[in-house]
Parts: structure tokens; C-alpha cells; sequence
DNA sequence: TGATGATATAGATGTTCATCAATATGTTTA
DNA sequence: TAAACATATTGATGAACATCTATATCATCA
């Protein structure tokens, strides 16, 4: 999967903030939460904890899932695995695994 | 190797501004540059080339070497690949490759 | 239908930060 | 030593943003 710069910045706007990275981490360990669940982990308003869930679902890295009054939220694992390659592929930690072994 | 929690949240925050990383990417490019020398890539005055190179060094993304007048950085592959590895971990990205392949 | 609950939006506030001009510090060379 | 050059620091400014309270929207249930 290939990103687009503008996904690239988004992305790394995205896991800037300490808090959304801790939302995001509580995601990838418990696979699906609700927002009222999000945000009994951690010590935010619930309009904080909504606008973070919307920056990282605006950035495609967690997938929302309306379903009635509620609304799940869960990593997109393509996503951000696609991140992390370009993100080693601009810092060129990829170039020994890439590299046809340049002699 | 091993980051700490405040060198990792300290590395976050250094990739998060796109110039930080349009130089950082030109470091890992071109191996070594001085500070002159980057500040001829990109359209931003000696200051702020000087700050950001500031704060890549102090998150040990890259390395600082004085000599004489000259001040040359090139990029720590090292820090970059643990922060790397911790973000994967983080991000549950590496189950895959860990687990013993669930089932 | 009215009350309760879940989530989103609006608007305000304080902080962080990217950037610049001006200046300081340190180094080389004429 | 004086001038020229490389880099760092200081202080100011405007923009971005994390957070909150208040309120709106939407769904469920009695």
C-alpha cells in the first residue's frame, strides 16, 4: 500500500500528540473500543477524547464503526503498517533489506 | 537498544514537523552535511535550520561533529531503528512476525 | 413522547512552537 | 589584529493545537 505525502503528514501529525499515541497503543492491545471506553482509560474530557479519535480516524489509522448510539473505533492495520515503510524508507533504514546487496 | 519513554515521546515530536523531517531525510540521502550546506536545500533562514538541527541532536535522530568552523550532522541509524521497533511494538505491528502464528 | 445516554460540534483559552531579525560567539584567513 | 565566515542564542510574533465547558445531534427505552 502506497501513501500519499499528504497522508504521510497527516499521519505523523497524527502520532505527535502523547495522548492520541496512548489512545491509539489501547486500541492495537484491546482491537475494538467504544468512545465512552477510550475515554475511561485516560484522564481527558469526553469532547477531547472525541476530536483525538477523529484525528486519528481523519489520518486512516483507526476505522470507525457506527452501530446505533454507539461508535467503534479500531486500528487500521494496513495503514499504519504502509506508514512505517515509507517512514523507514525516507530515514533509508530499509536500504540493507531493499538493496540488492551492493557488493 | 532500548528507548526510554522520554526519548521516545522526544523523537515523536522531532518527526512530527515536516521540515524537521525534509531535513532529516536529506541527512539519511546524503550521509553528511554541515549546517550551510542544508540550509541551501531548503527555503527557511540560518536560525531555524539551526534550531531544528538543535532538536534532532538533542532526540539523538542525529549526531553532531564540530570541526573547526564547521559543524557537520549525519543521522544516528541506530536511535532511528529503535524508535522505529518501538513504534511497531507499540502499534502491534509486529505480532505477526513474533506470535508463533496464532492457531 | 419524554427521558436518558452516547457522541459530535462550537467557541474560548492557554500553551506550544515554527519562524524570523538581530546579535553573539567562535573560527579562519588576510 | 581586523575582516569574513559559520553557527548559536535571544527575543518577538503569529499560527497551530490540546483542552475545556456548554450545547447540539442522534439513538434507545420506559
Amino acid at each position: 500500500m502506497k501513501l500519499a505525502t499528504e497522508d504521510f503528514d497527516r499521519i505523523s501529525k497524527a502520532l505527535a500528540d502523547p495522548q492520541r499515541r496512548a489512545i491509539l497503543q489501547k486500541l492495537a492491545m484491546t482491537g475494538k473500543l467504544n468512545c465512552s471506553d477510550v475515554g475511561a482509560f485516560f484522564d481527558v474530557s469526553q469532547p477531547t477524547v472525541s476530536h483525538h479519535l477523529k484525528e486519528l480516524a481523519t489520518a486512516h489509522v483507526v476505522e470507525k464503526e457506527k452501530q446505533g448510539q454507539f461508535c467503534f473505533y479500531h486500528v487500521n492495520n494496513e495503514v499504519l503498517s504502509a506508514y512505517v515503510s515509507e517512514l523507514q524508507r525516507r530515514l533509508g533504514l530499509n536500504a540493507v533489506l531493499a538493496a540488492p546487496h551492493a557488493r
